[in-house]
DNA sequence: CGGGAGCTTGAGGGAAGTCAACCGGGGTGG
DNA sequence: CCACCCCGGTTGACTTCCCTCAAGCTCCCG
């Protein structure tokens, strides 16, 4: 609840695209216009399949999908997590298929903004061009600072990392605190952090009882930001948010 | 030796930025206008420091450098690998300050190109904002494979995997072998995937033993890609080549 | 009320880490 | 020109974090 848009009408208008400070109005006007009817997907499909040719880039509006891999032995590394107002698939804009799949966690809508008529209009309006350059520049310090946590800490700091990052992400804290909606079952998860369900299941419980998380009903609530951030070795800087949040 | 590029003149010319299908002559011209005298760094020195301002992006035309970072414990984690041709800080290209440091590995050569030039440049010219564009995306790819490395594959696995990439990166493969100067010391092999310079060691040896690799002098050589690709669940697609590599 | 997905718990094992010592070669300085 | 030093590679013993396998539980939903 606490983490919904009033208001939010599924449209491109309520994402970060849109939003970006490098677009002038008449380039708003423009990608509006480009940007094709939203649409569904029920939880756990495929919005994107792996190397499948994909002529758009999805804007995901209404819940949350995953970017992910799946190695030889089959196990799941989900490399990024898609939250409402972010990119599903950013590479498409220039790669006529992409080597990783993107699916839904929730029940999810997204908007499609057709590539052909996206490259068009970046040849035309440099503001296009730079914010997408900009989102492309922010996934790679996101996924950076994915490969110092996967690589660096233990699965206790991962946690505490990665509810830190979706804490900021979502942009819901007040002060100290924080709280959001969180779908995520313990094995996805994992398949985040690089860990097994159960070891992830042992490490939250070791957080709860600590007093730095309560997860209840898929909603996470943060008492102290501060302390799951010093356990995290969490600094948002990475994020490159707008100094507002 | 044997992945010297002849003639290269430690200018832009030699990078793959350069070389982009993107540019067109004249954008290659005007990339080359802009260019700055190349700067030389001894091994094992900061091309960019973490979170100082960097008014340049610096394209490496001789020898090795790595972005990383540091954790609050004091471990490294190295999140990239520059060889020469590829930029050290993209990011800086829209980041006024990065959140990850830049080093030389070797003595290193770097064609700094200013930001701000750049920037106009881009907007002038979509050929090289969608360059720029472009290689973003391909690291965002690089990283995405490195995450599940990273998180899903064993050490014996990520070390067959990193040279396998390498392999393909520096680009002197010829049929099923391949062979490449490889500077890189156990302890920064280690650093790049999240582990301690002795269990590379054991796992280095492991390879060994099975021919799969044979490192001597500073200089890689790998008789059976195919086998070792096996091993790393290699798939050099997520690296978006050129077609003639 | 039954079924299933997801969470929880336990026992045991293995991959990788830690600590510590030794080796070996290339560079430096006396 | 040789001795020394230091960095990087190697090896061994021990530890630990996390995985594996397996079973039981809880809650939601039909």
């Amino acid at each position: 609840m606490t983490n919904e848009q009033v208001g939010d009408v599924s449209s491109i208008q309520s994402t970060r695209l849109f939003q970006s400070n490098y677009l002038a109005d008449d380039d708003r006007r423009a990608l509006s216009a480009i940007a094709a009817k939203a649409r569904s997907w029920p939880a756990h499909s495929d919005i994107v399949a792996r190397c499948a040719p994909v002529g758009s880039i999805y804007v995901l509006t209404h819940g949350w999908a995953c970017r992910y891999k799946i190695t030889r032995e089959g196990a799941r590394q989900i490399t990024g997590l898609v939250v409402p107002g972010d990119m599903c698939n950013l590479d498409s804009f220039l790669l006529p298929a992409i080597d990783f799949g993107v699916r839904t966690l929730t029940a999810a809508t997204a908007v499609p903004v057709p590539r052909d008529q996206l490259q068009a209009l970046a040849e035309k309006r440099p503001g296009i061009a730079r914010a997408l350059t900009w989102f492309a520049i922010v996934e790679n310090a996101m996924l950076s600072e994915g490969a110092v946590s996967l690589g660096r800490q233990s699965a206790q700091e991962r946690l505490a990392h990665l509810f830190c990052e979706l804490a900021n992400r979502l942009g819901n804290r007040s002060e100290n605190k924080a709280e959001f909606d969180f779908p995520l079952t313990q094995e996805q998860i994992a398949d985040t952090l690089g860990l097994t369900s159960v070891h992830v299941n042992r490490m939250v419980q070791r957080l709860r009882a600590e007093e730095l998380i309560t997860i209840r009903n898929h909603h996470v609530t943060i008492p102290d930001m501060a302390r799951l951030a010093a356990l995290g070795g969490f600094d948002k800087a990475y994020l490159h948010l707008a100094p507002s949040s």
